[in-house]
DNA sequence: TCATCAAGTAACCGTTTAGTTACCGGCTTG
DNA sequence: CAAGCCGGTAACTAAACGGTTACTTGATGA
């Protein structure tokens, strides 16, 4: 039973007496909870997300997660910041506008595939921060700044298409961009009910491939003049 | 505080005497139960879903619940079922090979599209289950079944346009399909992230129109010869 | 060299959760 | 017409949960 000993709610001496090394290294320690934070809530979402597991996979304890981040909601939201900053850092380095527009948009949708591809995790926290209809993602001031470059560039890009006569006029750089991430998203982060219903293993090198090719057909064949 | 009375561990004769009125209708008590699971699966995912929530949202208690359901996750498996037969029949429903190849892929894009605009719970239960590796769905046996026609009358409606010339050799059922959910799932379910980040009211009807018409247009775009 | 304070531990707390038990009462049927 | 079954209620339980408290440890600089 729970209840066992008849002492409840009388404090008593206490022996935390440390039995496990401490590691005495913040940045360390800070660093390992924001890692397990980012897999337990990949893996289990916000609701199914346990603080007790993030600590025990941090190789540290509940105290030291909510004295780094306050608290669940906090972490979490930090975990999702963290992610977004991944994707959109690395996305900026291609500087998708040096080349041909074609190559530029194919260079963008195959980046995009393969980091959808190299970070599930990243998926899977878009799932669950949409669940709760970015209830706390709209809190984050810093993240709406971050996407304002992406549509920039992407536009220049589709401009000088047009006036070079390969893109139709209609383009729209949100529709592509937003084109190029439902393909891999769903995909990807479908594939699980995507193999069972229709018999396929979708994640099989092959079929992987297939569908990288068809994303860059499907984007460029829906601009293409 | 939650101890209080000291009566603890010990039974006590109960009162549970009826104070709402039963409803003695044991169909109708299933089918709220259900919806009402459905409405709280979709909200708050496995994890977050609450049984006591259920109960309550289906204007009955927890017992009724186990009492039909056995426990759950298997009521969240029949409600995954459930929709899934939703989306199915209504899609079996419209006879895509009735018309010509191309007004037939149109027909398919836009019934997809309208089906998730209406049943946003449908997504939900979808992005549910793939964060848990189809865990529950693995277990059904019905549901397999159903998606073969599916697939079945679609590459019929391919062959036909490739005998007329007006589809590219190379579009494969498969891929035309999942195009089509790609494009209106990843709008949809991560309509709210979408939203904040590029500052922009994705649900807004003229951009729902929008993004309508270029399903369609990519659809075709990525067959037509 | 020793007081201080950040880093760290583990037990603890109050509440919530999935699931169970004890009991009720009206309809059907032998 | 009574017996029993089925649909129903609400209180209960053990375990799990997010979050806190009491206390320890080791490096640092006055």
């Amino acid at each position: 039973m729970n209840d066992s000993g008849g002492n409840r709610g009388k404090k008593q001496a206490r022996r935390p007496s440390t039995e496990r090394t401490a590691q005495r290294d913040p940045e360390r320690t800070r660093a390992a909870i924001l890692e397990a934070a980012t897999r337990e809530f990949a893996e289990n979402g916000m609701g199914g997300a346990r603080v007790d597991a993030i600590a025990e996979r941090a190789g540290t304890n509940k105290r030291m997660l909510y004295h780094y981040f306050g608290d669940k909601e906090q972490l979490y939201l930090k975990v999702l910041e963290e992610a977004y900053v991944g994707i959109r850092t690395a996305e900026r380095a291609l500087h998708i506008g040096d080349r041909s527009p074609e190559d530029g948009i194919s260079e963008l949708a195959l980046f995009t595939w393969r980091y959808f591809l190299k970070h599930p995790e990243f998926l899977s926290l878009l799932g669950t921060e949409n669940l709760h209809r970015a209830r706390w993602l709209r809190q984050s001031v810093r993240l709406k700044e971050l996407h304002s470059h992406l549509i920039g560039e992407l536009s220049q890009v589709l401009e000088q298409g047009k006036k070079q006569g390969v893109f139709i006029e209609t383009a729209d750089p949100l529709h592509v961009y937003l084109t190029i991430a439902s393909l891999g998203y769903f995909y990807l982060s479908n594939q699980y009910t995507l193999s069972t219903i229709f018999g396929r293993d979708l994640i099989e090198p092959a079929n992987l491939n297939a569908w990288e090719k068809h994303i860059v057909h499907v984007t460029l064949a829906s601009i293409k003049r």
